[in-house]
DNA sequence: CTGAAAGCGCTTACAG
DNA sequence: CTGAAAGCGCTTACAG
């Protein structure tokens, strides 16, 4: 079934079909409702290729996943609780708003034209691109092509000054208040030595929260300890080898902030395993939370990431920037928030 | 930049690149080589709408969730673990063979017209379909239409009988073989008083589960107990109420099979709130093995469901139908296998 | 208000 | 081996 029969049924020109389904405004009520009757008649709907094609939109966004250092790991799928909820709402909103979703996994640096290649094919109106890697080099190119592009997690400055034109929005969260609250609250429960499990630094959350870890000790008279300095890159794995080297040289601090929950939920694996008990010999402080964090035992205290917010946000955005042509980059932050569970304790 | 663009550019016709691009064998190597070499240089891929207008493959493939039961949960992205790895493993699987997915959701019977209409407009060579309901007469429809179609978790005498024609696969897992595991565990054990938290009987995998839960206990000369037989429909929180109100009676099995993790996590919160301890008071047997399984204390004992190999065994299905004209409905079924962690032991 | 016609960017018989 | 032409199913100026 296609235009054309719609057209003979209804007797009436293909142009008038199209007018109908495009919601015309010079199409008399009568026409109309002697058309839609066909169509519904017949369940008819334009196939999207031809409308496409002949100029409309592809009502499709894509959402990209980026996460380059996980590429080889089988249970990856099982591990990832920031990206799934992620997935799960930018599909809702979007399809709840009649757009379609293509998501697409990045797992390389060479994978990245991979999103290039998306909209060179033009099969989708715009993007959102979350995760633990970005290539400036392809968002500008993506963005000088005139496609619509929301960043999660990215330096606004950066894309300012590296992005020449186009539509970009960046949406982050308050990872430096969130980092200075989680850091206050330990201090205020006595904690001086408080270590740091990094995330990866070329990740603009993982550099602010790393950053504000160090500012906020320093403005409150303590010197940030190299040997309790540890780089996790946001990865399960490397974070335990992390605890692990930790608890072998037998320095511990009195208190661990991990700069998101994977790497705060394996530490206290590799703890509790030791027999060093959490909260009682050390506090574990994580970020995000994530699903498990309420689940683990002891119940996981946090930085809550609204990361359905972010996505129905992100959504909200890319619709918005598909319909106006003149809109320039812009950013926005959501907001986090302390969530005290059982992992941290007073100390001293 | 257009396929004539690149004609022009490299000295032949429109013919021959669209040739070279679909890798005709009647092209000479050296023109190959010359229209390649354009090719690269501008980057140049065909307009995935004018592809598929002229009668090529879209290389997309739609993935169906349903879960209608949890439209109107705000947190249900959270809280959904099983579907989650089934999506990142479709679309892993499908991306590495160079296939684009297309995510859907289907939150009511009414938006199960979704799927047919994703297919009217032409959007995608096949569909996937899971969840925790199924539209038969659509299923039906879109296979008369000529797509291929891969259904999670249903009844394969169901499909062959229901479904006149059309190219469809079926993929269960064994979850006869896996209930009939775990209740002959729990009864080796010494359980004799095993209670069931069954799942949705309108879902296959939830009706395979109840049976054979009830199958094993007669055939070991025990009848199942009707105040032991709770309704959860694999919701959490229908779950929760049903524990409280078992409880409430004062009459507890030793035992309870739930038919899914997700209940049996919710169980397990619910006795831990009215202080009756697992495993000492009541073991609490799991499905499925999804992730926070082995993070819930006790670890959850369950059966494993090798949803990562359902998923890619999904996409490899469908990209054969898609392949092969000819196909017609066949069934799969993966192995479950059971997995002792800590929320059941000994009794009597 | 409405139809005929051109055009979107491909692919593929067809003819040579 | 290769090009000119038709056709895929729409949308949208254009003309009336």
């Amino acid at each position: 079934m296609k235009s054309e029969d719609i057209a003979r049924l209804a007797g009436v020109s293909r142009s008038t079909v199209s007018r109908v389904i495009n919601n015309y405004s010079n199409v008399p009520e009568e026409t109309r409702r002697k058309v839609m009757k066909v169509i519904e008649k017949y369940n008819y709907s334009p196939n999207s290729s031809a409308r496409a094609l002949a100029g409309k939109r592809t009502d499709t966004i894509g959402l990209f996943i980026v996460s380059i250092a996980e590429r080889n790991s089988a249970t990856r799928v099982y591990q990832n609780n920031y990206f799934s909820p992620f997935i799960e709402a930018v599909i809702d909103t979007a399809n709840a708003r009649g757009v379609y979703v293509l998501v697409h996994s990045i797992f390389s640096v060479r994978d990245y034209a991979k999103i290039k290649q998306a909209f060179i094919e033009r099969r989708m109106d715009a993007g959102i691109i979350v995760g633990t890697e970005k290539n400036i080099g392809v968002i500008a190119e993506v963005a000088a092509m005139g496609y619509p592009l929301v960043i999660i997690d990215y330096s606004p400055e950066d894309i300012m000054q590296l992005v020449g034109k186009g539509r970009i929005a960046v949406i982050n969260s308050t990872d430096d208040k969130g980092t200075r609250e989680m850091i206050e609250y330990l201090l205020g429960s006595g904690h001086k030595d408080i270590g740091i499990l990094a995330g990866r630094d070329n990740t603009y959350s993982g550099r602010v929260r790393y950053e504000t870890y160090r500012e906020t000790l320093i403005k409150n008279g303590i010197e940030p300890r190299a040997e309790w300095d540890l780089k996790g890159e946001f990865i399960k794995k490397i974070a335990e080898q992390a605890v692990t080297r930790l608890i072998k040289t037998g320095n511990l601090p009195t208190a661990l902030f991990c700069c998101n929950d994977d790497m705060a939920i394996s530490a206290m694996d590799v703890l509790l395993r030791e027999n060093i008990k959490v909260p009682d010999d050390i506090s574990i402080a994580g970020f995000d939370d994530i699903m498990p964090a309420s689940l683990v035992k002891p119940a996981l205290t946090t930085v809550h990431v609204p990361i359905y917010d972010i996505a129905r946000k992100a959504v909200e955005l890319v619709l918005e920037m598909i319909g106006d042509t003149a809109g320039n980059i812009s950013a926005y932050t959501m907001e986090t928030k302390l969530v005290i569970r059982e992992s941290c304790k007073k100390t001293g």
